[in-house]
DNA sequence: CGACCGCTTGAGAACCTTCAAGCGGTGTGG
DNA sequence: CCACACCGCTTGAAGGTTCTCAAGCGGTCG
């Protein structure tokens, strides 16, 4: 039993579990901190990638999914014509690679965009464990659903319809997370590329270009290669959320059929 | 003994679970037909809902996730204009009310667009069940993950350039769905309005309309109000799959950077 | 039968894209 | 160590697709 106790105690320590920001939130962690036990089951020892490196690609095999602890990874697909599609940004707190459960292959490609440190998480391993622990599978399915509403989020920013809209959207988005990392949530790193960014808000790369600009011109950023100050939110939410039906105009509200 | 499988199979009768054409699919029951012992945990009577009516609203305290056994559901939510903005479609098959399960309450709204027969299922005994039932989990942890995949597609078709080839991978996907249903995979019925569609997709009502005349003009549809017969699949698909990058120009491919 | 609603069609304007060129930084090879 | 090339980003001009505004058509319901 102690010696047990003792080695798992090593594995924990050694993923660094005590000192993870995101122990509380932790899919494997309950919010006592990691109990030893679930780390041994699930957890893999956290990996450090740099910039270019993958995590995963289109069809590998589904094993793991991965908690984003530092960086920043972007997920992608490549289209017929040969063009890279960005499906997403994944920063600190994140998970990447639910999609791959049903199918049992990743369906998209993770590309790191900054020097990460990501904590995999063996998936079969994790469903034994959530059988057993129903705060693990509650974890899991929060997870899961946050990752749904996450999508149906973005999906709004792509509804609306100006670039300018869809833009401060992404920024207000990027504001929020770095907020609830604890960080500020006006001094913004982008660790994507501008391309990155075109392709994820079905841009051009010179449109975002010059919406950039037209908001730094308009004061309401600070833009300097991908250090974004944003110096005006209110004005930032305000164009975010305005629809262009927002004049008086017979409005299209949701009404009963007839 | 006997007497609990009956008042059971009772229950089971009544949620007409041997009759349902999703029985294989359906997260409470397995592939050899539905457990009495879990149709009556899980299952309450199965509803019909007409045209125009709700599934819940946006706000809605979260009980249940719903299964479509038959009919139309559209999720939406309002804008701060007041504006309707349509999330996504949900036929026969699909579950709605997953995006609710981490916050507790409903994100969005979900109406009726066809008289459909829906399934409610208790989602917090659907989790007691997956404790004991390693099946169900999976099922249950494959719908979601199905779900993230789904608007992952989305995402491309949103991504997609035109208007054109918007419409065409919004048509080939309620062709591939009916198909899957055991339907006509070139005579589909579109249960929702041109402003739904035009909404889903980020278009204008009058680009939507335009469109269906010109795929129709080009010989590749027959619209007839909200009956659409695709006549020419195959060029369908080459407009939904190219991207206008196809001509000859340095391929944005990703790379490894640096 | 009339009004309303959903859909269609037309014309003009606006926004975004495309094409083109130039700038600045980084990395590499001479 | 410097120069050059490459890459990412920016900026300009022209063109195109889509949006907006407006009007008309057809079906449905009261």
């Amino acid at each position: 039993m102690q010696s047990t106790a003792q080695i798992v105690s090593i594995r924990a320590r050694e993923s660094g579990c005590a000192e993870c920001a995101f122990r509380g939130e932790c899919v494997a962690c309950g919010e006592g901190g990691c109990a030893p036990a679930r780390a041994d089951e699930v957890m893999v020892a956290p990996k450090v990638l740099h910039r270019g490196d993958h995590l995963f690609r289109t069809s590998d095999d589904f094993q793991n999914i991965y908690m984003v602890r530092s960086g920043a990874i972007k997920t992608y697909v490549i289209l017929q014509s040969g063009e890279e599609q960005v499906i997403g940004f994944h920063t600190p707190g994140d998970i990447v690679g639910l999609d791959a459960i049903e199918s049992g292959g990743h369906m998209c490609n993770a590309m790191v965009l900054d020097t990460s440190c990501i904590c995999p998480l063996r998936f079969d391993q994790l469903c034994r464990l959530s059988q057993r622990v129903p705060d693990v599978q509650s974890r899991l399915m929060n997870r899961l659903s946050r990752k749904i509403v996450d999508h149906e989020a973005l999906l709004l920013i792509l509804g609306q319809k100006t670039a300018e809209q869809r833009m401060a959207a992404f920024l207000l988005h990027f504001s929020r997370r770095q907020h609830d990392l604890g960080l500020s949530a006006l001094d913004i790193n982008l660790p994507m590329s501008r391309a990155d960014i075109a392709s994820y808000l079905a841009l051009a790369v010179e449109t975002v270009s010059r919406v950039l600009t037209r908001l730094q011109d308009g004061g309401l950023l600070d833009v300097q290669r991908n250090r974004v100050r944003i110096l005006d939110l209110q004005r930032l939410a305000t164009i975010a959320e305005e629809t262009l039906e927002a004049r008086p105009r017979p409005s299209r509200v949701a009404r009963p059929l007839h």
